[in-house]
RNA sequence: CGGGGUGUAGUAUAUCGGUAGUACGUCUGCUUUGGGAGCAGAUAGGCCGAGUUCGAUUCUCGGCACCCCGACCA
């Protein structure tokens, strides 16, 4: 993309009275933009990084057997009385119409994907399968903060699974922690996320969390480095040893919940009665479990720990362009018309560049590229003119090489 | 929801009970061109409402918004 065309801009100055450094950053490179306290618009950087965070979990949901759908946000009242929660949910946004009728916007959607399933489920040979969407979330938290991670509206992925007995919960249920793993690891977190044991699970006595550990986060967990797991601090009340390898052996951090894993068994499916006739034609619940992940939450949590003093940083799998192509400068009609060579020729092959195609000074655009921290940056100017070089320019480590046609094709094709 | 703080051009800020100033941005012109340039000119502002006062952006009260701490939560 030519980013002369970028309707957006970078700001020297982040808005005073942003205090978090996710929302600092972002709305100065121009990711996203506040429309209120924990509402956010996502411009079309801040888009590009969503959707590549999106398209990695759908691939690794996919390759779990979910099938995507998308419900709605508005849900009726009578969907929310049965479970109870239209009275018991504080955080519960209810809208009315003209005619009175009462409506949820969506915070979850075990109310809505339960009478779904309802419809197609009858049998044993029906189970078990899950189905996730993508979807925003709307919770009226009474204070919204850290930029973008707590907000009132937000867009997360949530997954059901059906089956037909706990067992075969279990199975799907231990099948996902390495999933999970395995989307925190491709979205640059895995370092330092854990696998969290938390207080809710209905029958396993636990629950589980993803937890990336960072200063911005709002949770105390407990890490214990010989599994390479974590207690939350609901539970370290109770026992003050690792759950998974007995150890006593803990640290305190501070961490932010990036996903969660919750076995619901028949708490959704009771009271809509969700059932199945097994082989004996009896009638059985359904068991259900539930997995979610916060897509700006992850977003913004990488920013938070990989972000530095002049910007942000991009892991490569989530990066809103591959390469930055910074031309200096565009006064001079050979640099500008080798740059859109070499544009021309790496968008080609499917490579993603942001053409920085601006007239305007190289510590502007020098400045600015940091700031938006695309992976890599390849300036043309005179003087990499005249040596026949590029110059590469790596944003996480700083390093910087000279490097001829053949080999910046080949970095660009890495990874 | 309890406590605290802050609301001045697009952004960041200054001053002041009596004409609201600066920087960046934006626009025009010229110069400049490897780390947020220089000169000249232009543009644009007191959150809303009530009160005190001859006069309020400033003081008082109320509302709203935003931020922080706490409680709650992906």
């Amino acid at each position: 993309m030519r980013q002369s065309k970028l309707f957006t801009k970078a700001r020297k100055e982040a808005p005073a009275d942003e205090v978090a450094k996710n929302a600092k950053l972002l709305i100065r490179a121009g990711f996203v933009d506040k429309l209120q306290a924990g509402v956010y618009t996502y411009l079309p950087l801040g888009l590009r990084v969503l959707k590549n965070i999106e398209n990695i979990i759908r691939e690794e949901m996919n390759g779990a057997g979910g099938q995507e759908i998308l419900m709605p946000s508005l849900h009726p009242k009578e969907f929310w009385q049965t479970t109870g929660r239209w009275d018991t949910m504080d955080d519960l946004y209810k809208v009315s119409d003209a005619s009175g009728r009462e409506n949820a916007l969506g915070p979850t959607h075990e109310e809505i994907v339960v009478p779904l399933v309802k419809q197609f489920v009858s049998s044993y040979r029906d189970l078990p399968f899950a189905t996730y969407q993508f979807q925003n979330k709307f919770r009226m938290e009474l204070r919204a903060k850290s930029g973008i991670l707590r907000g009132r509206e937000f867009i997360m992925k949530d997954m059901y699974s059906f089956h037909r007995d706990e067992a075969d919960l279990v199975a799907y249920y231990e099948m996902m922690k390495g999933v999970y793993a395995r989307v925190f690891e491709r979205v640059g977190l895995g370092e330092r996320t854990y696998l969290t044991f938390a207080s809710g699970g209905s029958f396993s006595k636990y629950s589980h969390e993803f937890q990336t550990v960072t200063p911005a986060g709002e949770d105390t967990i407990y890490v214990c480095d010989t599994c390479r797991v974590a207690v939350n601090k609901e539970i370290i009340a109770d026992q003050s040893t690792c759950p998974s390898c007995e150890s006593g052996d803990l640290h305190e951090e501070t961490a932010i919940e990036v996903g969660n894993i919750f076995d619901l068994k028949t708490k959704f499916s009771d009271p809509f009665k969700l059932t199945y006739k097994d082989e004996e034609g009896k009638e059985q619940p359904v068991v259900m479990g539930c997995y979610g992940i916060g897509l700006g939450r992850i977003l913004g949590t990488v920013v938070e720990v990989l972000g530095d003093d002049k910007g942000l940083v991009w892991p490569r799998a989530i990066a809103p362009f591959a390469m930055h192509l910074v031309e200096i400068s565009s006064a001079n009609t050979a640099v500008h018309e080798e740059a859109e060579k070499l544009y021309r020729e790496l968008s080609g092959q499917g490579v993603e560049v942001l053409w920085d195609d601006r007239e305007a000074r190289a510590g502007e655009k020098f400045a600015e590229s940091d700031l938006m921290g695309i992976p890599l940056r390849v300036v043309i100017s005179e003087k990499t003119l005249t040596e026949g070089k590029f110059e590469i320019k790596d944003r996480a480590t700083g390093e910087v090489s000279m490097v001829n046609r053949a080999e910046l094709i080949k970095m660009c094709a890495m990874k």
